[in-house]
DNA sequence: TTAGGTTGCTAAATCGTATTAGCGGTGCGA
DNA sequence: TCGCACCGCTAATACGATTTAGCAACCTAA
């Protein structure tokens, strides 16, 4: 059916060499090892018309590295935002020439251990361990097999593995102060989070840092929060409720949403009282799900990197896999990846 | 750094045999080649003590399968819905133990050759090669070094590789049954594409099949198009303008629209003539994008079904795999994945 | 007594490449 | 004339498994 690979054999019989010179030739060790112009041009010249490469398989085994690493990630489905983040992971390792191995975990340990094994056991180069919201994890131990970098992740234990994130707090920062910048000093609501430090949803970092950024951001500015419905989880209809309830007690004059769900809910909810997007209400929200650009008028938002957040894990892994090569010490650092503000059409003056 | 991997040699030697009697033990030939029970404990025992697990590679140059498959596609980012496309994949590998490689070739042929390269390079056991909009594509000839299937693609030349599809024409009669089924006979508009079958966007076979099927449903029941504007792409953009038309011209009771996104655009417009969705007028769709049960109300869909193609397509590709060491010839056939209706909250009787 | 069969294991080859060690020939200096 | 360095290439080994061929010991039957 498919006819035999060419093999390195082959060339060398082509070329009339041993296949030692011809792998000499075409690792480009020939000059080094003196083998005559004449000869290495027959080599390449047989290569290039048999159209040989070399079976990556074989290399793997006798160099120990393949060109390879791992993603795994607790999902891959969940939302675009993952498919962005592989997709960075994706160039990354294609810029080098290597090849993504992906996996999910769904959250199972068990599962989570096994994947790792099947990865090493096919002599990854390197591991990506992502989560794809921000959060601490537990680093399975079989990590250690290999260089490694978190993604979207910080270990519980200390010291134990590179993290790339967000740069959630600035993001927060970034929030309040499109709202200072527009005017705004009163009727600020937070819908998610807050709008004491202590008051957070269950699971997930991001809240916090959010959290944390827009605290100091107004503190700073003299700006009270006007309040801050109990914060459950992130979906759509939360926001709808929410906003529902502040909208029963009085009259915001701007929401700070903690995600682009959530804003998508409050969106519904000021129709329903029928208030107008920003003229009446202004709407600040993060993560830039493809959603805040459908909607009417476009959300302002803080987005995401997560295209970034993928290529730099790679980027990170790779200087990993460096060190390791040249028997350096694991880095353990945190990398934060800016999280950039998409000013669109939901923000504006108070109105009088 | 990382201790040194235990190889079967040294399960060999701690149970004082042969390398050979190991793996005979090991592949559970070991009754077959008539070893001792003795024998054969002592090397479970050892393997088991030292968590002996084979190197992948090793075995995937002796034996030539690797236990592993590649995923091309043209975009991994786009949607969600690739995402749940690769989950499929994902977790029909997991089943039989194999893992993934992914690659994105962003529809350009050299570099989809360049990953495909790569792949067999990496001795993959077949390959996965899917579009994320279903359609015709010129398949690459380097896909023929391995067993392959399409998934969401068609060959352009005839009886190339099996195709995994889903059920358009069937998708396109389920939604215009439920407008039938819930009395629906006039006024019925579409919006992507019709009302003749020649008036389709371009590119995207989806829009043939499912017109296709609307029309043949409505045909039978002797009910006519009411109308349908020019159609261009499927974003929202185009559904709130599209919408905005058919409501400048007069009043419809029902709108089909090709796409979740479109609907999104299509309850814009609606909104702003004051007409309520389903009691002025009745809305179906298709894709069943997340969009779809947080639009409000919630929105009637047909259903892509991106996790069971993801799975289907990996079936398919093991039963060639299969066949192709058997030495069987190449399968071809088209293998249609149905589509779910999503019943939800936007379709009802005509009002008065 | 000996050919032949069975039992229970192992030696050796193989997959395709990288790499170390070495080989035959030439030129040169002492 | 011998020893040595250098040139240009190749033989042999290793990576870690699988698999084929075969071996020693014992038993059986003619």
């Amino acid at each position: 059916m498919s006819p035999r690979r060419v093999t390195l054999a082959d060339v060398a019989k082509a070329a009339g060499v041993s296949p030692t010179t011809a792998s000499l030739v075409l690792s480009g060790r020939g000059r080094e090892m003196r083998i005559s112009e004449e000869v290495e041009q027959r080599v390449l010249k047989a290569a290039d018309e048999s159209q040989y490469r070399p079976n990556a398989v074989s290399v793997g085994l006798r160099t120990g590295t393949t060109r390879t690493i791992g993603f795994v990630s607790d999902t891959v489905a969940t939302s675009r935002l993952a498919g962005d983040m592989i997709k960075g992971a994706l160039e990354a390792a294609r810029d080098r020439g290597v090849m993504l191995f992906i996996g999910e975990t769904e959250g199972d340990p068990e599962l989570e251990r096994r994947l790792l094994q099947a990865m090493h056991d096919r002599q990854v180069d390197g591991i990506v361990l992502a989560s794809m919201y921000t959060r601490t994890i537990k680093v399975p131990k079989e990590i250690t097999a290999s260089p490694a970098v978190l993604l979207n992740a910080l270990s519980r234990q200390p010291a134990a593995l590179p993290s790339i994130l967000p740069d959630e707090v600035e993001a927060g920062r970034a929030a309040a102060r499109v709202l200072l910048e527009a005017g705004h000093r009163d009727g600020i609501h937070l819908i998610g989070a807050g709008p004491r430090a202590r008051d957070l949803p269950p699971g997930g970092a991001a809240a916090v840092e959010r959290l944390a950024g827009i605290r100091e951001v107004l503190k700073e500015a003299g700006v009270k929060i006007a309040g801050a419905p109990l914060s459950a989880d992130w979906q759509p209809e939360y926001g709808l409720e929410a906003t529902r309830a502040i909208l029963e007690a009085g009259r915001p004059r701007a929401l700070i949403c903690f995600n682009d769900r959530i804003a998508f809910g409050a969106y519904q909810a000021l129709g329903e009282y029928g208030l107008r997007v920003p003229e009446d209400v202004s709407v600040v929200a993060f993560d830039d799900h493809p959603l805040a650009s459908w909607m009417r008028p476009k959300l302002t938002t803080v987005a995401l990197p997560h295209y970034e957040l993928g290529r730099k894990a790679v980027d990170v892994l790779f200087t990993e896999i460096r060190h390791h090569r040249a028997g350096a010490a694991r880095e353990t650092g945190v990398h934060r990846v800016p999280m950039p503000l998409r000013e669109r059409e939901s923000v504006a003056p108070p109105g009088p």
